[in-house]
DNA sequence: CAAACAGTATACCGTTCAGTATATTGCGAA
DNA sequence: TTCGCAATATACTGAACGGTATACTGTTTG
C-alpha cells in the first residue's frame, strides 16, 4: 500500500477511535511508520488530512445511497434498500460510519464538526427528495419531507449506531422492522 | 453565584459547544473571570472537572427518570412518561443533554467518552428495567428487554437530538406519535 | 548523463497545553 | 488579637502540540 493510502487508513482508524482532537500528528506518522514531512507532502495540515478522508470516503457512500434512494413509486421499497445502501457501506467500512455517526449529534463548533457536517446535510438532502417525490403521490406527506428526513435518517443512525457499538446485531429482518414500524409512524 | 459553580457552568457550555478536547483549561478560567489555581483548587484536574459535572448533573436527570420509569401495568404510559421525563430534562439543561448524547455513539476510547459512558449505561438499565418487568405481563417480549432498550434509548435520544438542534421542535403530539411508532414495532 | 522533481528524513521552530510552586489575602474561630 | 485555613493570584514548568527549513535520495525524462 502507498504511504498516502497508509497514512488515510490509520488516521481515520485513530480518529473513529479516538476522536479527532485526541489523536496527535506523531502517532498518525508513527503508526503509518513514516514521518511528518511525509504526511504533510500529501497533506496540507491536520485539518486537510481529515478533509481528504471525509471527502474520499463519503463519495464512496455517497453513490450507492443515492442510486438506492431513487423513487419509483413504491416508498417502502425506496426507503428499505437506502436503509439497506446505509447499511452494506456501514459495515464494509465502519470506522468511517463512525467518525460520521460520532458528528452527527456532537458539538457543531468542533473542526471535526465544521468538516464532516456539511457532508452528513448532503445525506439528509438525498433522504429528503425521496419524501419530496413520495408526497407527489401520497398527499398526506405534503410538507412533512424534512421531518420525516430527519426521524429517518435519525433512526438509521440510530439502529447502525447500536449495530457498530456490538449492542444489536443488524440483518434484513430488523431493517424490514424498522422500516415497517416508520411506516406505521408515517401513515397512521 | 459562587466561583465553584460558574467554573462548572461555564465548562459544560464550553464542552457542549466545542467538545471537551477542544476546550483549554486557560479559557475555561478566562471566561470564569477566576485564574487557574481557583479551578484547581476546587477540581482536582481537567478530568476531575467533566467528572464533576457528569456526576452532578446526571444526578437530577436519574432522579426524575427513574421515577417517570416506574412500570405500574401500562407500558404505553411507562414509555410515554420515561420519555417526556428525558425531554423535560433536554429542554432544561440542552448544555448538558448535548454533551452527553455527543458521547452516545461516539469514539469509545477517548477520555470524555470513559467518563461519561457508564452513566449512559445505568441510564441504559432503567430502561431496560422497564421492559423486563413489562414482559412479566406480555410474554411475546420475553428476553427481548435489551433489544428493545437500546431501540427506546436510541430512538429517544436521536427526536431530542433534532430537537436540540433545531430540525424539529418536539412537543406532546410527537412524544406521543413516537412512543405509539415505537410500541406499534413491538406488538406487530 | 544531467537536470528536474516527487518523496522522504533529521532536526528544529514557536505556541499552547495541563498542571504547580509560592505568595498573598480574607475570614472565622480561639 | 492572632492563629489557621480556605481561596485566590503571579509567574512559572516540562511536555506535547502542529508545522517547517533544509538536505538527501531515487526515479523519470530531455
Amino acid at each position: 500500500m502507498s504511504n498516502r493510502e497508509n497514512i488515510l487508513k490509520v488516521a481515520l482508524n485513530l480518529f473513529a477511535a479516538k476522536g479527532y482532537d485526541a489523536v496527535g500528528v506523531q502517532e498518525i506518522v508513527e503508526k503509518s511508520g513514516i514521518t511528518k514531512p511525509t504526511l504533510y507532502h500529501y497533506f496540507k495540515n491536520k485539518r486537510g488530512l481529515l478533509e481528504t478522508i471525509v471527502k474520499e470516503n463519503f463519495a464512496d457512500m455517497h453513490i450507492s445511497v443515492i442510486k438506492a434512494s431513487h423513487y419509483n413509486g413504491d416508498v417502502k421499497k425506496t426507503l428499505t434498500d437506502t436503509a439497506k445502501a446505509y447499511y452494506n457501506y456501514a459495515s464494509m467500512n465502519p470506522d468511517f460510519f463512525r467518525l460520521q455517526i460520532g458528528v452527527w449529534l456532537a458539538p457543531p463548533d468542533s473542526e471535526p464538526s465544521k468538516i464532516i457536517l456539511p457532508y452528513l446535510e448532503l445525506e439528509h438532502k438525498v433522504i429528503e427528495d425521496i419524501f419530496i417525490n413520495a408526497a407527489k403521490d401520497h398527499g398526506n406527506m405534503l410538507g412533512r419531507h424534512q421531518r420525516y428526513a430527519s426521524s429517518f435518517f435519525g433512526i438509521i443512525n440510530t439502529y447502525i449506531g447500536i449495530a457498530i457499538n456490538g449492542y444489536a446485531k443488524l440483518d434484513d429482518e430488523m431493517i424490514n422492522n424498522m422500516i415497517h414500524q416508520f411506516m406505521h409512524g408515517i401513515f397512521s
